[in-house]
DNA sequence: ACCTGAACACCGTTCAAGT
DNA sequence: ACCTGAACACCGTTCAAGT
């Protein structure tokens, strides 16, 4: 078939067919070929529309990242922009958890990864961070935030009793976290985001100045 | 040629190689063609010494984190402990970054990993948490250390001024990052992790009971 | 027990040929 | 401009054949 008068592909429609197909199917799962095939055409006809492979991941890496919300960063304290930041960046990652170990290798030049950078450090910077924190606080929010959407904590342990019983004697419950995986993980990643904006609030206090109240806190636990 | 009178391989050789061909080449260059290749046999032969190629991994990534060491956690204090495992855990895997996003899917039934697990599960429920706070202590660890270990900060950011200086107003440096990236990776590292364990302090103390004032401890800024 | 070549069903990518 | 089939150099894995 030669190609008809309205053209079949667009990069749009790709990166929203690689989405779905790495999501079904994870990395290892997700080539060109059959890419193409959810398309509706043959391999070779997406190199109409992206140079290679790794451009269409980075494609949709760069999708995920512009669903986060980081518009606030200049309206209200640091320590609720890094709190409302780490829920939705999590969000919008945890949603497509196998793409996340090549978005993890950072910004390059994807415009949404550097757009976010950009108000994140900024926001930091003009709250009274010196820009080596800012640059830090930015590194080690991405660093928790990939971590906890690269793979579940409790999905980890395998389902199977016989395992854990004899070896590892704290791990006798282990088989029955999978269960309760969603709780686990969110109640996991709560917990470290509230730990770390508290843990830098005292550095900031500590190093920086006072900080004021903030409406509510402190109910973490 | 048939087989020699001595085994060409072993499970040690084999896993020793592969962890080399994955830090040179990544896991995308990774096969198990060229590892048979660099051991001076064709691929088949590792079929007798390992189901498939990500038993191969698995066993890779256990060598891994078999470095890590957890002997202290029935000894010193839980946060002591805490700061111990996070440097000893994130500069095992650093050492291997590209492996990491198959370590990151959790212990599986790999035995280093499972007794990592127990040991710091067991340490820390012996030190006063309930037994569901040990368990997202645990996993936000893991989410930290993993993340960080996945991908670099700074070298995420592309060596090219012009990309930065139209469009991301505060990011005019970031291409100088790349050059500090052992500083700047390792300080947001340690900023996080002072910050996750002062933050889990303050926890134990609101919910669980005073704790002791440690030898040295909040010159971290 | 352990290594081999041949074979199978796949890959990413290039390119000349079509409209 | 955009889709195609053919081709290239690769993959992971199975299996019968060798010793």
């Amino acid at each position: 078939m030669p190609r008809p008068r309205q053209a079949l592909l667009s990069r749009e429609r790709i990166v929203e067919a690689a989405a779905a197909l790495i999501d079904s199917e994870g990395l290892e799962g997700f080539s060109t070929r059959r890419l193409a095939a959810t398309l509706g055409v043959r391999g070779p006809s997406l190199y109409n529309h992206f140079g290679t492979k790794d451009a269409i991941l980075d494609a949709v890496a760069d999708s995920i990242t512009s669903q986060v919300d980081v518009s606030y960063f200049d309206e209200v304290d640091w320590r609720e922009a890094l709190h409302r930041w780490g829920h939705s960046y999590r969000a919008a990652l945890a949603a497509h958890p196998n793409i996340v170990p090549h978005l993890a290798q950072g910004p390059g030049r994807r415009p949404a990864a550097l757009a976010m950078a950009d108000a994140v450090y900024g926001g930091l910077v003009r709250a009274g961070w010196p820009p080596a924190r800012a640059t830090h606080i930015g590194a080690l929010m991405r660093y928790f935030v990939t971590g906890s959407a690269l793979g579940s904590f409790a999905r980890g342990f395998v389902e199977d009793p016989g395992l854990y019983a004899d070896q590892y004697p704290h791990l006798s419950q282990a088989h029955r976290l999978a269960e309760h995986q969603q709780r686990v993980d969110e109640g996991a990643f709560t917990l470290g985001l509230e730990a770390l904006i508290d843990g830098l609030s005292r550095t900031y206090e500590r190093a920086i100045g006072p900080l004021p109240p903030l409406p509510q806190t402190g109910q973490a636990y």
